[in-house]
DNA sequence: ATGGCATTGAAACAATGA
């Protein structure tokens, strides 16, 4: 099983690269079996579901018109359709849509599925700095339930923060931003503490490996980047992860999204 | 120190992203 995330940054505009980065992995006998999305920027009745199905996967989502938005696509060849749909932090009240989550029952049991858009912050003296950090103990507290009731459990997601130095590509110059805080890496830290695994490190990987480059100043052409998205995964997941790497190609495509998919290959039992 | 680029909603440019 292959699973995936993807921050779209509008899912409107980026329908025709979901489509095509979707088919050329069908084609390349790498199909991706759940694929997370973020940023929709979309309401919901103007979700492309139609198209989606069309191109062989089930959705599901919570959107929001201009801002956020959150899905889970789900290969129907492969996967049958999520069950326990979860929008939102229960109990955390908030206007965004940045949460959503499913179980899949695919071959080797249940999969416990979380398509997460954690909140930007901005700067750190802003209010929207605040609402990350009441977001993510918000999250952490939620995911501690959701470990154990769910031992297969994956957290797929842009995490707005750059876990380590290794992950930024000029540690000095963003040294204490936004991304890369102490109090961002330690809630970073805390989700690892709660037993998810960064599946990336999990494996030997070259340096200055990134999956967001700054739209601006040639980010992606100098490679001026960050990792801000993840997939975490739980140790039972963790124990059947066998590669995780980041896809570049359809950073190169025309009117890219300033993100690039990030891809894990799971063993099925 | 600032803006640089992209997207949205709205109909010019402000808000947001990271």
């Amino acid at each position: 099983m292959r699973v995936a995330t993807w921050n779209v940054n509008s899912l409107k505009v980026r329908l025709p690269h979901v489509l095509q980065w979707l088919a050329q992995r069908e084609a390349d006998a790498t199909p991706i079996d759940l694929l997370c999305l973020q940023e929709l920027k979309l309401p919901d009745d103007r979700y492309p579901l139609a198209e989606l199905d069309a191109a062989g996967y089930s959705s599901l989502f919570t959107g929001q018109k201009t801002y956020n938005g959150v899905a889970i696509l789900a290969r129907k060849a492969s996967v049958p359709e999520g069950r326990d749909v979860v929008k939102n932090i229960p109990g955390f009240d908030d206007e965004q849509q940045r949460i959503v989550a499913a179980t899949y029952d695919v071959d080797g049991g249940p999969v416990r599925v979380i398509s997460a858009y954690i909140p930007n912050g901005q700067a750190l003296d802003s209010d929207k700095f605040v609402y990350k950090l009441r977001w993510l103990e918000a999250l952490q507290a939620w995911l501690t339930s959701e470990l154990a009731a769910n031992p297969r459990l994956m957290l797929l997601g842009d995490f707005n923060i750059a876990p380590e130095d290794r992950d930024v590509h000029d540690p000095k110059k963003w040294e204490g931003q936004n991304l890369v805080s102490p109090e961002e890496r330690a809630a970073f830290r805390a989700m690892q503490g709660a037993g998810l695994v960064d599946a990336f490190r999990m494996f030997e990987q070259e340096d200055k490996l990134f999956s967001w480059w700054d739209y601006r100043m040639f980010g992606f052409k100098r490679n001026a980047g960050l990792r801000i998205d993840h997939i975490m995964l739980s140790p039972e997941l963790a124990k059947l992860c066998e590669s995780c790497h980041i896809d570049r190609v359809p950073r190169t495509w025309d009117q890219p999204s300033d993100h690039t998919p990030v891809v894990a290959a799971l063993r099925s039992a």
